[in-house]
RNA sequence: GGGGGCGUAGCUCAAUUGGUUAGAGUACCGGACUGUCGAUCCGGUGGUUGCGGGUUCGAUUCCCGUCGCCCUCGCCA
């Protein structure tokens, strides 16, 4: 049998109830708060799993001596031991908001363990201190039970992930912290070399090389639960370090991916989180993604997609619209169901000024009313011209119409931002539904106008659709990657792609870029070499667990989901972190710092 | 790198056109209280108004600079 010591809990502050009564038990936790009334102290005692109220009586029987006087003393945060009787509370007496709101611990003896400070703030439920003094004191904050229960649900989920990979026969490999610095991408985090002086390591933005080579190598089915970094400024959504669900798979299709990642995300989910994510997740070309929705990351909790009305522009007196088409531009629209008396003039007033922000040079709009439209298209769509843009629209009385007449990028980003707005202000946009969707075959490069270059749009690694592509210049912003992006309520949560696994064309990918072969052998030789000795047909997918998690569990931001987060700064406040280090230190690593203000 | 917001007691906030000794709630400390559960009641401690400078007879308030936090654009293959 299992030693106690006499101190040691017999049960956590959550799980007593009358299946325990008159039973001996000793807690053990966190004084969260005390009632004191001359004789008799009520105390509540917190753990991870929590609260059970604990009653010090001067004139119970049985109560050690002395321990009435140190209950006195005890304040906020005290850890302790409470040994007593659990005792079922009279009725009136229940506390019906707490799971053990039945039973009350009659205490007989307390052990103290640590005396605690005033904290710097109340551990609340309800977070009253500011973020950066949260920050300061993380392990304080952490206390806290939203953030406990945040943490305990990311640990479910990623356990989930790990049991699903498992038993779909991926292995748990892992990658170099400490490598490679690559010029493509992302600015790299660089660790100094002490015995290479001069050279540095590069902290991985991603596990990509590695993953494709566990492919060459033959290990088939790879995943990580996998740390990244990437020194960019940051964001609500975005830490310096961050962390990836990252898998890779050997003689796989999309389809092959997709299927996989979709059961593993359901599955995740459901155990993570009790989250039953509708099925099958959609999938869309990125063409019909933009065109439907203006964007390649669809929130598809509400429809109101965008509508193409070129054709009836064309014809149409409104000048805008059929100016518009002549100089070859488009028309769509979106209908707001319902909308029509949800937005005033003043409301439509502010939806022009955000499409104008968005490069739109103007919004028109119509109410759809029995009798026709009301608004500032209404007079160019009278009588049958109104039926048919409102069949065209599938509008019916009450619903708002919104349009906008320009280039088509210009019209897809207007609307499709729009489409989100709106869509937000009706509240169809509720954070405890749950949509997701694929979007396949991505344009394999864009256009960079800062650099006037091509440059990739999603990875140097993925293939083309077209296998047979021998000339990218030809086209080039036709040329189609077998890329794809998992998306949930219009987060991108994961990228992944069908890999080039030919030397040859993966060549001739960066030639085109203009990477010469000396950069290619300097950045990615190994890998390049490695595909040469027998490469796999693979492609796989990274999702970001962060977001997810933060999306799963309606947070805003990811920092609520990380235990121990950095500001927008990259600062940890609590660490104090990134700190300078001794002129040793530096000498040893052969570096000097040119900072102006160091530290 | 750009734009916006915030910074006053341990914490959350208030303070009139620039005007007396910078207030309140809470926490904390002391006291009362045997059924509370964010206990209640009585009393008390607690301030470099982020920091530095300027304008003024006088600055929490106006101006300049600086630091920190948050949001955002750029950036994030």
């Amino acid at each position: 049998m299992k030693q106690r010591a006499p101190w040691q809990r017999t049960h956590t502050c959550g799980e007593l109830s009358l299946a325990q009564k008159d039973r001996d038990v000793v807690l053990n936790g966190w004084i969260e708060n005390h009632r004191h009334h001359g004789q008799l102290i009520f105390l509540d005692l917190r753990d991870r799993y929590g609260v059970t109220q604990i009653v010090v009586d001067q004139e119970a029987k049985g109560l050690a001596a002395g321990t009435f006087d140190t209950v006195r003393r005890l304040g906020a945060e005290d850890v302790i031991a409470v040994h007593g009787r659990v005792r079922a509370r009279d009725a009136d007496k229940q506390n019906k908001n707490r799971s053990t709101g039945e039973i009350e611990v009659l205490a007989t003896a307390v052990t103290v363990f640590t005396e605690a400070e005033t904290p710097p703030f109340e551990i609340l439920d309800k977070a009253e201190a500011n973020e950066e003094l949260r920050m300061q004191y993380r392990y304080l904050d952490l206390r806290r039970r939203p953030l406990q229960e945040a943490m305990a649900k990311r640990a479910r989920f990623v356990t989930a992930i790990r049991n699903y990979m498992a038993e779909h026969r991926f292995l748990d490999l892992e990658t170099p912290i400490l490598t490679k610095s690559t010029p493509e991408g992302a600015r790299d985090y660089l660790v100094p070399s002490r015995v290479h002086p001069g050279k540095f390591y590069a902290l991985p933005q991603s596990p990509q090389i590695f993953k494709q080579l566990c492919m060459v190598a033959g290990l088939d089915r790879y995943y990580q639960i996998a740390r990244c970094f990437r020194d960019e400024d940051l964001r609500a959504d975005r830490q310096p370090e961050f962390t990836q669900i990252d898998l890779e798979m050997s003689f796989v299709e999309e389809h092959d991916v997709l299927d996989l990642v979709e059961g593993m995300v359901v599955h995740g989910m459901r155990e993570g989180f009790g989250i039953e994510l509708p099925q099958p997740f959609p999938r869309f070309d990125f063409e019909e993604a933009m065109e439907t929705y203006g964007c390649d990351k669809p929130d598809l909790r509400f429809e109101m997609k965008l509508i193409d009305c070129t054709e009836l522009a064309r014809r149409s007196s409104f000048k805008v619209f059929a100016g518009a088409v002549e100089l070859g531009g488009i028309v769509k629209g979106i209908c707001a169901k319902g909308a029509a008396e949800k937005f005033s003039r003043k409301g439509i007033d502010e939806l022009t000024a955000f499409v104008a922000g968005l490069g739109a040079k103007g919004l028109a709009w119509a109410k759809v009313t029995a009798a026709g439209l009301e608004g500032s298209i209404a007079k160019f769509y009278e009588g049958d011209k109104a039926k048919e843009l409102c069949a065209h629209m599938a509008a019916a009385p009450g619903d708002l119409l919104l349009f906008v007449a320009d280039q088509k990028r210009v019209v897809h980003k207007a609307l499709g931002d729009l489409r989100l707005k709106v869509g937000g202000q009706l509240g169809l946009r509720d954070p405890k539904q749950f949509r997701c969707c694929w979007v396949l075959n991505f344009p394999m490069f864009e256009w960079n106008d800062e650099k006037q270059r091509w440059q990739f749009a999603h990875n140097p690694f993925s293939a083309p659709v077209d296998w047979s592509v021998q000339d990218f210049t030809r086209d080039t912003a036709q040329i189609r990657s077998r890329a794809y992006d998992f998306v949930m309520n219009g987060w991108e949560l994961g990228s992944g792609s069908i890999r080039i696994h030919r030397p040859a064309l993966q060549a001739k990918v960066f030639e085109f870029l203009g990477i010469s072969p000396e950069q290619q052998r300097a950045n990615f030789g190994f890998l390049l070499d490695a595909y040469k000795y027998g490469a796999p047909p693979h492609g796989g997918i990274a999702l970001g667990v962060d977001r997810l998690v933060a999306l799963a569990l309606g947070r805003d931001g990811i920092r609520d989901v990380i235990a121990f987060p950095k500001t927008s700064m990259a600062f940890d406040l609590m660490a104090d972190a990134p700190g300078g280090v001794s002129p040793e230190q530096m000498a040893e690593l052969q570096i000097a710092s040119t900072a102006k203000r160091p530290g």
